[in-house]
RNA sequence: GGUCCCAUCGUCUAAUGGUUAGGACACCACCCUUUCACGGUGGCGAUACGAGUUCGAAUCUCGUUGGGAUCACCA
């Protein structure tokens, strides 16, 4: 049988991490065993329909590179791929569920269920339309009164299911309880959409949260009464913020499109999730996309929770950034530097500079920002023990360096370098007595990426005298 | 509260009864070096606790503690 697994976010206009997660992981299952991989929307809830998600959906799995084989646009054999779109489905087969036993049309308003039940307590709630005769209840549907469909719990002892990550599961049947499957609005609620469709759509594994693990004998149970085989269930733990809290939209947590308005390579941040409650069992842990088809296999997914570590993840997206061609790199940057720098500058010799010390693109304006202007700093800064030089020495060596620069006619680090550590050689001074001083003069600070003719190459000849002279007259 | 699940360095994890408990991030030190970074070398650092089974337990069993999930006409 051909491994289908499927992808069902409802659209609620965010993608967050760990779902971006479940969705690998399920599109991984299909396609280590060249299976397919499914996209449907579960838009059951009319009320948190969020206008625009559906396309944030297509936008983030398409930009990692998941690509499915059957969905709502590009459709399939098992359409509609919309979950409002199959409604009268859900009806026909929830309706067909109480001939068959397996569930019992209800009368009760949803508060009064709500009162009669007790959480703290355990006290569930005991639907007295259990007890109402088939012909009774039609018929008072057909007079009008408004109605849901409850599934109807009728097995005692206990129901045992394995899952692929967790193992065995039990769980008594009494801890059921008897949800809605069908709305008054004759819409089907997740418990019971989710068990036709994925019947309906030949769905193989499942794969999700491993909060649905104690509603997993209710779907087993829907399946049974159907007569349907249930799929391989794989449940996945959770993606924490902290040790006490899930990530979560609500708590302000960065969502996929968040990461990458930040400046996280969306490759960076897929491998990295990916390796959240994952491992290869090897010590490598750089993988793309098309790697990971060949090495995932579902049955080293983890039991525990895995913390968000967003300093690991800027890690990982550093050896992305590295990784990248020169070319791609000054792509990437160029929009960034944009933000911040208005003159011309030999942008080609900033991106080579800032490329191995770039972890994230949306640092980039922050440590560039000099270029454009310098801004006003304390001759302090020239005082660095280790480069043997202070104000005293910077104002004399400055002086030489303009001398020297001034006098180059090809502008290139290499000639630069070689032209002050010649001056350094000849003046019988250090390196650093120059070069430091002529790097504070150009940045107005302490660290810079790159070195003084770095930054001399960057800026070019005319504004680099320039900066070297408002130097020295600040240290007149 | 009932039920279910989880528990190895700060974090992500490896070790399917026998390892000085391994790797990665972070941190620290040193090397490289025109600052910073990159790169290299090294260091710090964990089996939650208590019993049991066993020649031998991170690993199996039980208990304790701690955490999480679930108990919607949300998914």
């Amino acid at each position: 049988m051909k491994v289908r697994t499927r992808f069902a976010p409802s659209p609620t206009g965010y993608m967050h991490i760990g779902n971006l997660r479940t969705a690998l992981y399920e599109y991984l299952i299909a396609k280590t065993n060249g299976g397919d991989f499914i996209l449907r929307i579960e838009d059951t809830d009319q009320k948190r329909f969020v206008e625009g998600a559906e396309e944030i959906i297509y936008n983030t799995l398409k930009r990692v590179g998941m690509n499915w084989d059957e969905g709502p646009d590009i459709g399939g054999n098992y359409g509609p791929y919309v979950q409002s779109e199959r409604k009268p489905l859900y009806a026909e087969y929830a309706h067909k569920l109480v001939e068959l036993g397996g569930a019992h049309y209800c009368f009760c308003s949803a508060k009064e269920a709500d009162e009669q039940k007790d959480d703290e307590q355990n006290i569930k709630f005991k639907d007295p339309c259990k007890h109402l005769s088939l012909e009774e209840a039609r018929a008072r549907i057909a007079a009008g009164e408004p109605y849901v469909i409850r599934q109807t719990v009728h097995k005692t002892g206990t129901s045992v299911f394995h899952d692929v990550v967790y193992g065995d599961i039990e769980i008594d049947y009494d801890e059921l309880d008897e949800g809605v499957l069908l709305k008054s609005d004759g819409f089907p609620t997740y418990n019971f959409a989710n068990v036709v469709d994925d019947h309906l759509m030949e769905i193989t594994h499942v794969v999700r949260g491993n909060e649905y693990i104690s509603s997993t004998p209710k779907y087993n149970l829907i399946y049974e009464d159907f007569g349907w085989t249930p799929p391989v269930y794989v449940h996945v733990p959770q993606v924490m913020k902290d040790a006490q809290h899930k990530l979560s939209k609500r708590n302000g947590d960065a969502s996929f499109q968040d990461l990458v308005a930040k400046g996280f390579l969306p490759e960076a941040v897929l491998n990295y999730i990916c390796l959240l409650g994952w491992n290869p069992g090897t010590d490598e842990e750089i993988f793309s996309l098309e790697d990971l088809k060949k090495v995932f296999k579902m049955e080293r997914i983890n039991k525990s929770p895995a913390i968000f570590d967003i300093t690991k993840l800027t890690w990982m997206n550093g050896c992305y950034i590295r990784a990248l061609s020169s070319e791609a790199f000054h792509e990437m940057a160029l929009p960034y530097y944009k933000q911040v720098i208005t003159r011309e500058l030999n942008f080609k010799v900033l991106s080579e500079v800032l490329q191995p010390r770039t972890e994230v693109l949306g640092q980039i304006p922050e440590e560039i920002k000099f270029l454009e202007n310098v801004a006003d700093y304390s001759v302090e800064l020239y005082n660095n023990k280790k480069m043997k030089t202070d104000p005293e020495v910077a104002k004399k060596t400055l002086a030489l360096a303009y001398e020297a620069l001034k006098e180059q006619s090809s502008w290139d680090n290499d000639t630069l370098f070689a032209a002050l550590k010649a001056l350094a050689e000849k003046e019988g001074l250090k390196n650093g007595q120059i070069l430091y001083p002529v790097r504070i003069a150009l940045s107005g600070r302490e660290t810079t990426p790159g070195g003084a003719t770095e930054l001399a190459v960057i800026l070019g000849k005319e504004e680099t005298l320039k900066r070297i002279s408002e130097a020295l007259q600040k240290l007149a």
